[in-house]
DNA sequence: AATGACTGCAACCGCGTAGTT
DNA sequence: TAACTACGCGGTTGCAGTCAT
């Protein structure tokens, strides 16, 4: 609708605020509250448009502002709720006491958003790029060839193989956007970035996938692995609804479920998201994983070197999928 | 020391929407 | 129901400080 007039209101004072502009404007607060911010600054002999007051007061003059630099603690947050709920500034704000959305957009888009880059990840999805992910499985492969083939016994290797194989095979089917896998026919919207923060907590839960590089975990050090890396949960509440208009507390055919004050947040398995957002979705079968035989190994094998000549994206036939990671230890963790 | 590039942050702009008349 | 007002939000800009050459 109407939009409003107030800062199209000429002769009124644009830029930096002055000290004694400040001192007006919280002793009015102080005394009366902000009230409309309308009518404030005439009632605060201000020479401002009420927008403006309201924007120095939320940024900078409120008295339970936090000042100073990002806690590592802060950053991580910022980092989960972002992976969730996107440039929503206000509401990653509303979880941390003391920021503010305009702080946090600067300290994102200044800081956060580089590294994310620098890194290999897209900054709005949170998922690798798929440029620097189709060569992932050979850089894994240079990288590890030296130490596999020095330090361990050929069914050390086979068995490490299959793990970094099934791993990078279930990361690119999660993150094939148009998968026609058979598991997941109806409800590809249902992987989200939550299946990546899920994702990456259970690659970070089994041993030894360095990437030589970096990973989500910690920014601020460049050379750190998945194996090092936390849990990605979120530690806040959801009561403040995402949409405005709605109770609706779904992201992308993701369910969220609404908690309150104090309560962590450990988002669903993709299995357990497949199997919410899907009712003909069989739940993952609750099986023990078969000893690792030759003959398994060797299938994999083959799986593997079909993946290098497929370049790196989708590495496996889809009907070869859930044979896969019903034999992988992961798909265990993960369900 | 000068200057151009880069960075970080405060403030502005314009849009969407709830509330009011 | 339409028109209008006020507010909040997210994107963008402009400027001061810092760094590199």
């Amino acid at each position: 609708m109407g939009r409003s007039p107030c800062c199209d209101e000429s002769g009124l004072k644009k830029g930096p605020w002055t000290p004694d502009e400040d001192q007006k404007l919280v002793k009015y607060i102080q005394k009366h509250g902000h009230g409309s911010w309308r009518a404030l600054p005439k009632l605060a002999g201000l020479n401002r448009c009420g927008k403006s007051c309201r924007l120095r007061w939320t940024n900078y003059l409120r008295p339970d502002i936090k000042r100073g630099k990002f806690s590592q603690e802060e950053e991580q947050t910022i980092l989960n709720l972002h992976s969730i709920l996107g440039n929503k500034w206000s509401a990653i704000a509303g979880h941390l006491p003391g920021r503010t959305d305009n702080e946090i957009k600067n300290f994102w888009n200044t800081h956060l958003k580089k590294k994310l880059i620098q890194m290999g990840f897209d900054p709005m999805t949170h998922r690798p790029r798929t440029d620097v992910f189709s060569s992932l499985p050979h850089l894994i492969a240079l990288a590890n060839l030296k130490e596999l083939m020095e330090n361990h016994t050929w069914e050390e290797q086979a068995v490490r193989l299959q793990a970094e194989m099934t791993k990078l095979q279930y990361l690119q089917y999660l993150l094939q956007p148009s998968s026609s896998n058979s598991l997941n026919n109806s409800s590809s919207s249902a992987f989200t970035d939550i299946d990546s923060i899920n994702l990456f907590n259970s690659l970070s839960s089994s041993t030894q996938w360095d990437m030589g590089s970096a990973s989500l975990q910690n920014l601020s050090n460049p050379s750190v692995s998945f194996s090092h890396m936390p849990d990605l949960q979120v530690p806040c509440s959801y009561q403040t609804p995402l949409n405005k208009n709605s109770t609706d507390n779904t992201v992308h055919g993701a369910e969220f479920p609404v908690l309150s004050q104090g309560e962590s947040f450990s988002p669903k398995s993709p299995w357990q998201q497949l199997a919410a957002a899907s009712s003909s979705t069989p739940s993952p079968p609750s099986m023990v994983p078969p000893p690792l035989t030759e003959s398994s190994i060797n299938n994999l094998a083959d799986a593997c070197s079909t993946s290098s000549s497929y370049g790196g994206s989708v590495v496996a036939a889809p009907s070869v999928w859930p044979e896969l990671l019903l034999e992988d230890p992961l798909f265990h963790e993960i369900a």
